[in-house]
RNA sequence: CGGGGCGUGGCGCAGCCUGGUAGCGCACUCGCUUUGGGAGCGAGAGGCCGUCGGUUCAAAUCCGACCGCCCCGACCA
C-alpha cells in the first residue's frame, strides 16, 4: 500500500535546528528516519525501503561469492571479549543481567563467529568457508554525530572468511574485493577502495571504501591512479627554493624563537627552508629525533607504522637533559638517532643548534648528521603522484576490508588438521560495509538544493505518481487508473493521492527524491499524455500516453537502471 | 574528556536582560472558496516553558544542581 494519503511520510519544510550535516537535514526533511537519541534513529517506512534495497544488493553480492547468511546475537558474554583481550575497550558496551553475569553489547562478531568456527570446523576439508550476517551492532561512541553517519547502534553487514592459510587469506580477500567493488558500483555512489592503515590489529593487509561527501570524517588522498587515505598516503613533496649551500653549518642568533614560524619570521625564510625536529621517546628503543621539513606536519600513523613500536611525544625533561634546549633542537651534534622524513630533499637547511637562542644554517643532511629514511609526513594537496598533483576529498568510509591473520582463531582456538594430521591456526579477515552509510553517503553526494536525488537502485520508490485535481474529478480517475497499472505491474511506485496543493505535492517528490516523476492532472486529459520527469538533469521526457503507461515507464525504469 | 551553544505545542522561533500566569509562522481540525509549484477567508484544538530544588506575595523569566541534545577538538581496532 503506497498510497501517500495512507502512508507514513512526515516531510518537514524546515530541519530540525540542531541537524547541521545535509544528509542529516535532508533524511529528517523527508521523513525517512527520526531521531530517539543522541547517535540513536529510527527509520521510517520510506527510509526503510532504502535499508532494505541497499541490504539487498550486499546480499546478493555476497551469496555471489559463496557467502553463507546466517545471524548471530547482539548480546553476549563477556567472557568470550575477554578471551581475546577486546573486553577493556571502552566503546564496548558492557551491562549484567539479573543475576549480574557479564555481557556486552556486541560491537562487531569476530568473538563468536571464530567460537562457532572453533567447535565446528575440525579438518582442512571444511574450508575456506565465509559467514557473514546483516546485525545491529553497538558502540559506546564518544561523539555520535551527522545524522546516520556516525551513530551508536547500527546495522552492519560483516562477513569473515576462514581459510587454511596465508594464501587462502589472500583470495577471500580478492573475493570479497570483487564483491565489494560490484556492491558500491551498483548501489550508484562515487566511490574509491583505498589503502588503509593495518592499525594495532597487526594484520597483512587492509583496504577501505570511501565515498567522498562533505559530511565525511576522513580524508583521502586522490591522483589519477591513485587513492589512498591520507593516514597512510605517501606523495612526492611539492619541491621548496633553498639558499646557497655553505661549506659547514654556520650559527645564527635566534633569541626566543622556539617554533617554526619564529625562526622563519626573524630570519626571512619560508618554512620549507627550515626542518622540523620532532623527538619522541619509542618503547624499548628510547629517545628518537624525527626530522621533518618545516612546512610538513607528523603524522601519527605513518609514524606509529614505521617506528613499529608504541611512541608518545618526548617530554619537555627528557628534550633538554638528552637533546639541547626545547625549542632550539636539532640533529647536528644529538647524540640519539635520526629519522629523516622523505620529503627532506638534499640541500642546506636552518635548523636547531642544540644551543639556547641558536639556529645554524647550512645543514645538509647526511654531510652534516647521519639519519634513517622514513616516511612519517601527511600529505598535502598539490603533492606529487605519478607526476599528477593530489587533491584532499573529505569522505566517509562506507566499507573495509581487513586480513586478520590468526589472532582471534589462536586466541579462540579455531585450528585444524591439516593432509598431515598437523593442527593448524585459521587463517581469517574480517569485512564490513555500514547500511546506513551507504544511503548518507549517497544523499550527501546527489542532493541538490530541492532535496534527496537518490541513485536508481537504492531509491526508497522508482516511481513518485503525482495526482493534481480534486479527488472525484476525471484526472483523479485516470491517476487511480495509471496507479493501479503500474502497482499491478509490479513497478515500485509512490501515489500521491494527497488533497494537497500542486506545489506541495511537486515539493515533497523532488525532497524525497525517486528517480521518475509522473504528473496526472488536467493537462493530462487535454493532451493525453502523462508527464514524466527525471529527478537528475533537465531533459524534457516524451510524454506517455496512459494506455502505455506500464510498458513507458519500465522502459524507464530500465535505463535508468 | 576539553571548549562552545541550545532545551518554550509536531517543526522553526519570540518572550527571559527589566518576575505579574505564554505568543508568532508553518503544520493540524471544521466550514466555504481555490486547484499545475509549498493557496484565501472564517472558526478551532493543542504547551507539567527539560527535571529537581531555592529566592519571592508571585518564576518560562532570577539563583543552584542535575538531565538531555548539537557543534568544534580529542577519540574512532
Amino acid at each position: 500500500m503506497t498510497r501517500l494519503s495512507r502512508y507514513l511520510l512526515p516531510t518537514e519544510k524546515e530541519a530540525p535546528a540542531d541537524a547541521e550535516a545535509l544528509s542529516h537535514r535532508l533524511m529528517v526533511r523527508a521523513g525517512l528516519v527520526r531521531q530517539v537519541g543522541s547517535g540513536l534513529w529510527t527509520w521510517l517506512p520510506a527510509g526503510w525501503r532504502v535499508h532494505q534495497r541497499i541490504s539487498a544488493i550486499v546480499r546478493e553480492e555476497l551469496d555471489a561469492i559463496g557467502a553463507l547468511e546466517m545471524l548471530m546475537p547482539v548480546i553476549q558474554p563477556a567472557e568470550l571479549w575477554k578471551r581475546t583481550g577486546r573486553y577493556p575497550i571502552e566503546e564496548l558496551f558492557k551491562l549484567n543481567d539479573r543475576r549480574g553475569a557479564e555481557l556486552v553489547l556486541a560491537m562487531t562478531h569476530e568473538e563468536v563467529v571464530t567460537s562457532h568456527v572453533a567447535q565446528i570446523v575440525r579438518s582442512y576439508r571444511d574450508l575456506p568457508l565465509i559467514l557473514y550476517h546483516l546485525q545491529v551492532k553497538g558502540r559506546d561512541e564518544p561523539r555520535p554525530r551527522a545524522g546516520v553517519l556516525r551513530t551508536r547502534e547500527f546495522v552492519m553487514k560483516d562477513s569473515y572468511s576462514f581459510d587454511r592459510d596465508q594464501e587462502g587469506l589472500e583470495h577471500s580477500y580478492a573475493r570479497h574485493i570483487e564483491a565489494y567493488d560490484r556492491i558500491f558500483e551498483r548501489a550508484g555512489l562515487r566511490w574509491y577502495r583505498v589503502a588503509g592503515d593495518v592499525g594495532v590489529m597487526g594484520g597483512t593487509g587492509a583496504h577501505e571504501y570511501m565515498a567522498p561527501c562533505a559530511a565525511g570524517e576522513n580524508e583521502v588522498a586522490l591522483a589519477p591512479g591513485y587513492a589512498a587515505n591520507v593516514e597512510v598516503a605517501t606523495a612526492q613533496a611539492k619541491p621548496v627554493e633553498l639558499p646557497a649551500a655553505l661549506g659547514a653549518p654556520a650559527a645564527l642568533d635566534t633569541p626566543g624563537a622556539t617554533t617554526i614560524a619564529a625562526v622563519g619570521g626573524l630570519l626571512g625564510l619560508e618554512a620549507g627552508a627550515m626542518l622540523k625536529a620532532f623527538p619522541v621517546h619509542v618503547e624499548e628503543r628510547g629517545l628518537v629525533l624525527v626530522m621533518l621539513r618545516g612546512d610538513h606536519r607528523v603524522n601519527e600513523v605513518k609514524l606509529a607504522a614505521a617506528l613499529a613500536a608504541p611512541w608518545r611525544p618526548a617530554s619537555a625533561e627528557e628534550i633538554a637533559s638528552a637533546i639541547g634546549p626545547p625549542g632550539f633542537i636539532g640533529p647536528v651534534g644529538a647524540q640519539l638517532p635520526v629519522l629523516l622524513d622523505a620529503g627532506v630533499a638534499d640541500g642546506p637547511y636552518v635548523t636547531g643548534a642544540n644551543l639556547a637562542d641558536t639556529h645554524l644554517r647550512g645543514v645538509e643532511p647526511g654531510r652534516d648528521f647521519a639519519y634513517e629514511r622514513v616516511d612519517v609526513r601527511s600529505v598535502e594537496a598539490g603533492d606529487l603522484v605519478g607526476g599528477a598533483p593530489i587533491t584532499i576529498e573529505p569522505a566517509i568510509e562506507v566499507g573495509n576490508i581487513f586480513q586478520l591473520g590468526t589472532r582471534y582463531s589462536k586466541a579462540l582456538g579455531a585450528s585444524f588438521l591439516d593432509e598431515q594430521g598437523a593442527e593448524q591456526a585459521i587463517w581469517m579477515g574480517c569485512y564490513g560495509i555500514g547500511i546506513a552509510r551507504i544511503a548518507a553517503a549517497a544523499v550527501e553526494q546527489f542532493a541538490d538544493e530541492r532535496g534527496i536525488s537518490w541513485p536508481a537502485a537504492i531509491a526508497p520508490f522508482a516511481v513518485h505518481l503525482v495526482a493534481l485535481g480534486k479527488p472525484g474529478s476525471a484526472e483523479r480517475e485516470l491517476a487511480e487508473r495509471v496507479y493501479e497499472t503500474l502497482r499491478e505491474g509490479g513497478v515500485d511506485v509512490l501515489y500521491d493521492d494527497r488533497e494537497a496543493g500542486a506545489g506541495e505535492k511537486f515539493a515533497d517528490a523532488e525532497l524525497l527524491g525517486a528517480p521518475l516523476r509522473l504528473t496526472v492532472g488536467r493537462r493530462t486529459l487535454e493532451s493525453g499524455e502523462i508527464e514524466a520527469q527525471l529527478r537528475r538533469g533537465s531533459v524534457a521526457l516524451a510524454g506517455i500516453a496512459p494506455a502505455d503507461a506500464l510498458a513507458a515507464v519500465e522502459e524507464l525504469c530500465r535505463s535508468l537502471a
